[in-house]
DNA sequence: TTGAAAGCGTTACCAA
DNA sequence: TTGGTAACGCTTTCAA
């Protein structure tokens, strides 16, 4: 491959005029210009090798999103697509890419510096990087810090583990969780379950207790569950109607596994408060296959109004998910060019009444 | 930012040792690493500047997925959420990273090679790329070629435009049309419209000739009208009873806003064909928004099994977008290894059936 | 308007 | 096992 230099050889001039050329700064004579366009096009040089320009700018127009677990399972939540609409247009409109970056949960005994399961995390070639939605004892926050990006975090710690955020981007997880179970209480529903994909790192199925669920590892999940436990402490209910099941992971088939646990108890519940669309579906599903009706034996709630809730008539919280990567993805570039940046939007949500809840069915029995 | 020199310099070592430390290579002494991994973390050193170590490598260990039109818009298609889904679990697992890279499409009069529209393509820091599925006039190709990037197309043109690629990822397109049609067919159907985004780059509604839909710009698109012609060949019936429309997007609000044409035709069809299952959607919202029972008074049938698809139980051709991730992320990292490459896989396509297709209505006039 | 030259921060080869 | 030392390919003053 031809370099500048070869270029500035053949074309008889310096590498200073052919990079300007290529960059299109400065002033460089038409007779000039155009001869070092031909030139290069002759040897097939494509233009200044990326990671040369980037190591002697400093900059390399590209930012990160680091996104939770591993990209296939971030990818798999239409979320997390929504979100990163949001800031690939952003980017666009900007010129600048986008690198997505993975980020392992944590694991026991990490190694040295050197080999602790994080490259692409280090090496990234990247000038900042959006930090979404990942686990509070993430490996990946410190080694993050410690490459001294600037970064804007996304439902992310509230204290935010004293990272030096250039922003801070919430949505109105508490309240928006808040009215999600005001409805079902409106409704008449007494005996509810919220559903979590898991309370902790380590994926766990079953009933838990509100404590565990005070000590939840997502800020969001908390946040969320502080909700729903708002709107019961509001209506004088007592805690123990409203149980709390993990499902293990944040999947329709997790949701599905977790249902049989809701209706098979001695009293079942007749509402769930998931939260996510995702498991949400996957409680939807589950119970229409055990015949149990939704919203007449069953009534789900969902969390995201991710694309998939309004197909399928999902009650949900909805959140802006794209606009929440615009905003991100603004904060971040801003900082990038020393502009000023509001380091703490929260976003609203707002619930979404749809077919999946209804008035609880009066128990035959 | 202390560099691996300084840390060299405080160590008392040279800087090819700080390197080895750093990349888990070679030889060091325990007392040595020790030493320099200290003096490292004193200094706030946080490992080696990714765009230097690129450079001097030459390689990044980030790959570039070129996506159609601009990001935004490509991800707002749940289909190339779970394409790059594939990709990225094939990434995850050989530590290499995603880069998104826009492709604008076609527009008159580029200027020179410096401000053509495509700096982030031309200047993204990769080590090769994934086409997937860009029009074929598309600037981005010739650009992306210049760079003498390894290149993977996916979807892309049957001649693929000379472009060297080390390999073609494609789909049975056309027979799944064909058996979508035939499903159609088969169910009584002898009316039907086939729903296309838009035939040429530049948007356009509206009814169609079949000589427009041979030429369509989009090789998919091509083999996919191919395929529904074939049907309709194969059992005997003339061209004119399969009238082809364009949405002029490829949206669910574009399936909708084509929808009333399609039934308010002096003789309606029974059933549609759409190129994909967000036009898809659009239409059965739209046509049960205008009292037009799905499949009752209209068929729809969807291509690519997307998310949405399953949910909303639409008949759809199925097919395998994460596994298409998966293959072509495998061959860009097989031939950047040096390894060899199945250069042209065909991944299947097959219809299925679900509550969005059925024997048409008898006429009641 | 053009050119000379000094790095940008690494890695990798070869020698010690 | 460690160090010296060339590159890697470019951008950017500063001078001419």
């Amino acid at each position: 491959m031809a370099t500048l230099r070869d270029v500035a050889a053949a074309a008889g001039v310096s590498t200073a005029t052919v990079s300007n050329v290529f960059n299109g700064t400065g002033r460089v004579s038409e007779a000039v210009r155009a001869r070092v366009t031909e030139t290069a096009a002759a040897l097939g040089f494509a233009g200044p090798n990326p990671a040369a320009a980037s190591l002697r700018r400093g900059r390399v127009g590209i930012i990160g999103i680091v996104l939770a677990e591993n990209l296939g399972y971030a990818l798999g939540d239409p979320a997390a697509g929504a979100f990163l609409t949001g800031v690939a247009a952003v980017g666009d409109a900007e010129d600048v890419g986008l690198t997505l970056l993975p980020a392992p949960p944590a694991s026991p005994g990490a190694p040295g510096p050197a080999a602790r399961g994080l490259p692409t995390l280090e090496r990234a070639v990247v000038d900042g990087a959006i930090v979404y939605s990942i686990e509070e004892d993430s490996p990946a926050l410190p080694a993050l810090v410690a490459r001294g990006l600037p970064l804007v975090a996304v439902d992310s710690p509230r204290d935010a583990t004293g990272a030096p955020w250039v922003a801070v981007v919430r949505v109105q997880d508490r309240g928006g969780a808040q009215a999600a179970a005001q409805h079902l209480l409106s409704l008449g529903h007494r005996r509810v379950a919220v559903l979590v994909d898991r309370l902790a790192t380590a994926p766990a199925r079953g009933r838990a207790t509100w404590a565990d669920a005070r000590r939840a590892a997502s800020s969001v999940i908390r946040e969320r569950l502080a909700g729903y436990a708002d709107a019961w402490r509001a209506a004088g209910l007592p805690l123990s109607s409203l149980e709390v099941h993990q499902a293990g992971a944040n999947s329709a088939e997790a949701g599905a596994g977790a249902t049989a646990a809701l209706l098979a108890a001695p009293s079942p519940v007749t509402g769930v408060l998931c939260v996510s669309d995702v498991l949400a579906l996957g409680v939807v599903r589950a119970a229409q296959a055990r015949s149990a009706e939704v919203p007449g034996a069953l009534s789900v709630v969902g969390f995201d109004d991710s694309p998939l809730a309004a197909e399928a008539g999902l009650t949900t919280v909805a959140q802006p998910l794209r606009e929440k990567g615009e905003v991100a993805a603004r904060a971040l570039l801003a900082a990038l060019a020393g502009r000023p940046v509001d380091a703490a939007p929260v976003l609203p949500a707002r619930l979404v009444v749809r077919a999946s809840t209804g008035p609880p069915r009066v128990n035959r029995c």
